[in-house]
DNA sequence: AAGCCTCCCAACCGCGGTGCA
DNA sequence: GTGCACCGCGGTTGGGAGGCT
C-alpha cells in the first residue's frame, strides 16, 4: 500500500525473490524515489520501493530517502553550535540518535552518530579512557562544552560578517566564558537569536539514562534558529529538551584553575568550524584531572 | 608514482516496537 | 492472544578519498 492506500504487490513477497539491489545508489534510482515520493509521499516502503520500481528493498529506500535525498537535509561541516548542542544532548540522553537529531534541524541521526563515532569517540580512545566513563564525561562538560561555548563567543565578535557563524550579540548567562574559573551562574543559554532553557529538574544523571516525560514537563520550546544562518523561520517546536544540568560540577572537580591557553584557542578560532573539539592542551587537561584522581 | 594507511560516511544488519488481521 | 509485516532505531561495516611514506 502507498500513502494512498493502493496496494502494488503482495507485501508477503520476500526480497530473496526478487533479487535486491543492494550498495551504493545511482542517479537513476534517487529519481526514480525522489520522483515517486513527490507524487505519492513517503510511507510502507516495502510497496513504495515496488511501485517506484525500484530494486531495493524498502528499508534501503527509507534510509536513503531520510539520511539524503531529504529535501531538508543540511549538509556540510557540524557547526560549533551544534558539536555544542550534540554533546550536550548526547550526556542527556546518551546513544539515542534520533532524538538528538530532532533538536539539530537537518541533521541526521546518522550524522550525529557518525560525528559522534569520528569525533568524540577518537578522542576518548587517544585519551585511552572509555567514551561513558564518567572522567570522560565530566570532562567533556567542564572543560570542552565551556571552551566550544569561549570559541562561539569568540567567531561571533569576530563581526557578524563572518558567514560562518550566524550569531550575533551572543551571550552565554550559563557561563562565565573567558575566565579561568567555568562557573554556572544562571540556567539560561543564549546563543544568539537562539535561547535554551535549562531548567533544573529533578534529573542529574549523565548516563544518558534520563526520564524523557521529566524533561517534556521542564520545557516547552527551544528556538534552534540559531543553528539555522539567519533564517528565524526555522523555529524548532520541541517539548521535550532540557538541561537540568549546571556545568559546575557537583562535587567542584573542575572549578579550581582550568589553564586555558589563550594562544592555543586563538589558533582554534581561526581554524576550521568542524575541527575537532579538542586540542592536545585539553588532552593535557584531562590527563591531569586523572593523574589527580579526580 | 605507487603502495599503504587512516578517516569518514553511506549503507546495511539485527532487533525491538507497533499495528493490524 | 497470536502471528505477521512493517517501521524505526542503534550498531556495524565497507569502500572511496585523501594523506603519508
Amino acid at each position: 500500500m502507498n500513502s494512498q492506500g493502493q496496494s502494488c504487490v503482495s507485501e508477503s513477497q520476500s526480497e530473496e525473490e526478487m533479487d535486491m539491489r543492494r550498495g551504493p545508489w545511482t542517479t537513476e534510482e534517487d529519481l526514480l524515489l525522489v520522483n515517486y515520493i513527490s507524487k505519492h509521499g513517503e510511507g510502507r516502503w516495502n510497496s513504495l520501493a515496488q511501485c517506484a520500481g525500484l530494486k531495493r528493498t524498502g528499508k534501503s529506500c527509507r534510509l536513503r530517502w531520510l539520511n539524503y535525498l531529504r529535501p531538508d537535509v543540511r549538509r556540510g561541516n557540524i557547526t560549533l553550535e551544534e558539536q555544542l548542542l550534540i554533546l550536550e544532548l548526547h550526556s542527556r540522553w546518551g546513544n539515542r540518535w534520533s532524538k538528538i537529531a530532532q533538536f539539530l534541524p537537518g541533521r541526521t541521526d546518522n550524522e550525529i552518530k557518525n560525528y559522534w563515532r569520528t569525533r568524540v569517540q577518537k578522542q576518548a580512545k587517544q585519551l585511552k579512557c572509555d567514551v561513558n566513563s564518567k572522567q570522560f564525561k565530566d570532562n567533556m562538560r567542564y572543560v570542552w562544552m565551556p571552551r566550544l561555548i569561549e570559541r562561539i563567543q569568540a567567531a561571533s565578535s569576530r563581526g557578524s560578517h563572518n558567514s560562518s557563524s550566524s550569531i550575533s550579540n551572543s551571550t552565554f548567562n550559563g557561563f562565565k566564558a573567558n575566565s579561568n574559573s567555568v562557573e554556572s551562574a544562571t540556567q539560561t543559554y543564549e546563543l544568539g537569536c537562539g535561547q535554551v532553557n535549562t531548567n533544573l529538574g529533578p534529573e542529574q544523571s549523565s548516563n544518558g539514562a534520563s526520564s524523557d516525560s521529566v524533561g517534556t514537563q521542564l520545557v516547552s520550546e527551544v528556538d534552534c534558529s540559531f543553528l539555522q544562518g539567519n533564517n528565524k523561520n526555522n523555529h524548532l517546536q520541541a517539548n521535550q529538551i532540557s538541561y537540568p544540568e549546571t556545568l559546575v560540577s557537583p562535587h567542584g572537580y573542575f572549578n579550581h584553575e582550568l589553564d586555558f591557553s589563550v594562544t592555543q584557542q586563538d589558533e582554534w578560532f581561526g581554524g576550521d568550524i568542524s575541527e575537532n573539539v579538542w586540542g592536545m592542551e585539553d588532552i593535557w587537561v584531562f590527563e591531569e584531572q586523572l593523574c589527580r584522581g579526580l
